[in-house]
DNA sequence: TCGTAACCGGAATATCTTATTCCGCTTACG
DNA sequence: CGTAAGCGGAATAAGATATTCCGGTTACGA
């Protein structure tokens, strides 16, 4: 919020309750249900009626906006942080189990980096994100952990293959990290066979990753 | 067609070609679109109106069904057809692939296989195709080529893994192939850890092909 | 070549769904 | 207490798309 903000008269305390309900409310709906949760789940999640929605968004979309506007960074962040760690096939392999969990948890999130909700990632997104898992896939070829011609541009697809997963089975809500051990172990380097098809370019990639479904 | 028919006054020249070219417009925009596409659509590529689709079919639905009622029929022969292929291997990597093949190669039968579309999949579909995938499954432990706790159930989430990569990119129809590969590797007998977390049981695949999205 | 029943195209209609607006009623708070 | 800030939720706006209808065409048998 500007820095220049009138103190003007402070929000009616009840008001600024329902404020602080809604965010929360849509955090819980969005990730229970995915984007196309309707406002009014949301309004209800709450305990309030949609106008009180709108008297705190000025659409659906800046809700979503509001709460996933920082959703990239935050997978960026977990790629540095997983070159944090030193054994550079675990850094992989942790970088795809943070990432992967906060998606399972998060049916929102998911569809925002995959593009599947309206607003697809922005442009660029796609190059940041390359860039930023660059060093973590070189350490891992450098290292010859990592099988050969596998690349950064694998993420986007491996990704939308544990997206189908998530939600599959209310009884086993970890199954995607069976399917997560799975790709990973095809992932790691063998003397087996280098896969048939190569990975996507990067202009391919930079499509796919804009399209969304 | 019933037996007993009046021959009677057989149709129009021009409507019993419009009648074929529906039908195979009908399959043509629903492998490309999905069963999402709409009449129109099936209408334009026929070259016809709308009117003329519902002078050959009472409804939507009932196109689905005319087109993917052996839908799983042909998805069980796939299965069986692999039985005949000596090596074990082989044979569970062939009825991936060719199954995997058919999904790519048409959205509206992967859908309705997945039941992503309206009509499910019959509720017991699911026990028939854990019946005819065991004799291949269950070959493959006996030779000892199948990785350890693998079970026919892990059939789902595999399919649908690989539903997601489809349409991916339109340069790459066969990208599929390189993640299929993939999971088979991490589907084959090695010397490593166990997989985590168990398959679904019977009971969670039936719930969870039953469910569809 | 005609007459006409069979067919057509595609605009109009019926339904759904869900975002967004509106307004009369409540309530916090000075 | 008075009243402006807030509220609930019905009403409205829009967008899709399945399905119906009907005036206009056309195949084809006589």
């Amino acid at each position: 919020m500007p820095a220049h903000e009138h103190p003007a008269r402070p929000k009616r305390r009840d008001a600024a309750l329902n404020s602080e309900r809604l965010v929360q409310a849509a955090r819980e709906v969005f990730a229970r249900q995915g984007l196309s949760a309707t406002l009014e789940d949301i309004a209800e999640q709450a305990g309030v009626g949609v106008g009180t929605v709108y008297r705190n968004f000025a659409s659906k979309r800046e809700i979503v906006e509001t709460l996933y506007d920082e959703a990239i960074d935050s997978a960026l962040a977990d790629v540095r942080s997983a070159l944090e760690i030193d054994d550079p096939w675990s850094a992989v392999v942790t970088f795809f189990e943070v990432t992967a969990a906060s998606q399972a948890r998060d049916r929102g999130l998911s569809e925002t980096l995959l593009g599947h909700g309206g607003l697809g990632p922005r442009a660029d997104t796609a190059e940041k994100l390359v860039a930023t898992l660059t060093p973590l896939f070189d350490r891992a070829v450098t290292a010859g952990v990592l099988r050969a011609g596998v690349t950064t541009t694998d993420v986007l697809p491996l990704f939308a293959m544990l997206n189908a997963v998530y939600g599959m089975s209310d009884a086993n809500p970890d199954l995607w990290r069976r399917y997560l051990a799975l790709l990973l172990d095809g992932l790691r380097a063998t003397d087996r066979p280098a896969l048939p098809v190569p990975a996507l370019d990067l202009a391919s990639f930079t499509a796919a990753f804009s399209a969304g479904a």
